[in-house]
DNA sequence: CCCGAAGTTGGTCAAGTGTCCCAGACACAT
DNA sequence: ATGTGTCTGGGACACTTGACCAACTTCGGG
């Protein structure tokens, strides 16, 4: 094994637990299965990490920093109107699941975990608070590049978006219909179109 | 132990299975914790059931079946408009979570574990298509009780329904914020009104 | 009343688990 | 070169888990 320094050898660690949670799930992410996947003797798991709890966190926090650099405000800049931008960045968030469906199944598994688990429990308030963020974030720059403004303040429509996404996927991971998880996508679309209105617009 | 024929000590142990379920989580639910919750010895298990995973089939069952019995439909007698009835009827599932948080929980597990056993991959789709036939029932009911008119199909509006309902409780279920999922609620029930026309509306 | 079938139960096993240990190898400053 | 703290990695321990068994008790029909 080569050489690595114990912080080193634990972030490569969370890495590879991560990789074994998309893979097999959280029940399957055992200290060995974690040391197979990044090709260490078992030794070096508790020489690295005091325990196997204190991994998992350190896999919640990477895949909560990691899930900020979606580049989906990109697509706005094609939209012609709310509704649009609204359906391709939900359409966007659903390519993206249905790519790696284990991925977004981690995410629900590793929230649930952490509900159950005493040490964690904290954790996921921080993930979805960081979701909320990014929706805000996305939103905001919405404003500028369709030349609209949301009628509610942004973080409440921000954690519906979110609401929404979660919906979203959870339905599509539990029954795989792609159809029916796009007309969802187009009436949550239609249905949250009307929050926004012209940035100039008179009667406000 | 009282005598008890085997399909009944089966579905007995199913309940069990379920409570620990709800209590402790997935991961909890061993042979030894399902038998001590159901107050029998270690040996009915395998007497009464094959195997552990063909119990966690009865129990993902048991929660397929027993979900319909909803008493939401009632309070639509109250609302004066569909916004309304979509709040009063989204805060009312809200406080069902609220009061019982591991019993919605047990339920995502319980997809999730599903959906990462071989054996039970088919029980999702089962599950969430009874969901959103239970949610288009509930529609269907509002449009006679509210005397209005869905101007968009009844069953993809049945299934927005219930991405806006497990967003809500996963998002309430992470960070506990019932100010935020109340305004969430809120803000959806505002979004989905416009689907409501009334019945003899002449501009159709 | 008897007897085979059904049900009960504590004990046991093999596999798998998280955690820990320690003898050795290595890198680097002195 | 030598020593010191860091890292390696095979092995072990205590414990849990799912599964199984064999002896025992109870039931119901002939």
């Amino acid at each position: 094994m080569a050489r690595m320094s114990a912080s080193d050898r634990r972030a490569a660690l969370a890495r590879a637990a991560l990789t074994v949670v998309e893979r097999d799930g959280v029940h399957a992410a055992t200290t060995r299965a974690i040391v197979a996947e990044a090709g260490m003797p078992l030794g070096s798991f508790h020489y690295a990490v005091p325990s196997r709890d204190e991994l998992l966190r350190d896999v919640v926090e990477l895949v909560v920093a990691g899930e900020g650099d979606a580049a989906f405000a990109a697509l706005l800049a094609d939209a012609v109107d709310p509704a649009d931008a609204i359906r391709r960045t939900l359409t966007a968030y659903l390519e993206h699941v249905r790519a790696a469906p284990g991925r977004e199944q981690a995410m629900f598994e590793l929230t649930q975990y952490a509900l159950r688990t005493a040490d964690l429990q904290d954790l996921p308030a921080e993930q979805y608070a960081r979701y909320h963020a990014l929706a805000a974030r996305i939103l905001t720059a919405a404003q500028a590049h369709l030349g609209i403004r949301w009628t509610v303040p942004v973080a409440e429509l921000a954690r519906l978006v979110v609401t929404v996404t979660d919906g979203v996927t959870l339905g599509w991971l539990a029954d795989r219909d792609d159809a029916a998880a796009e007309r969802t996508i187009d009436l949550a679309a239609a249905a949250l179109a009307p929050f926004a209105e012209p940035a100039s617009d008179p009667t406000n």
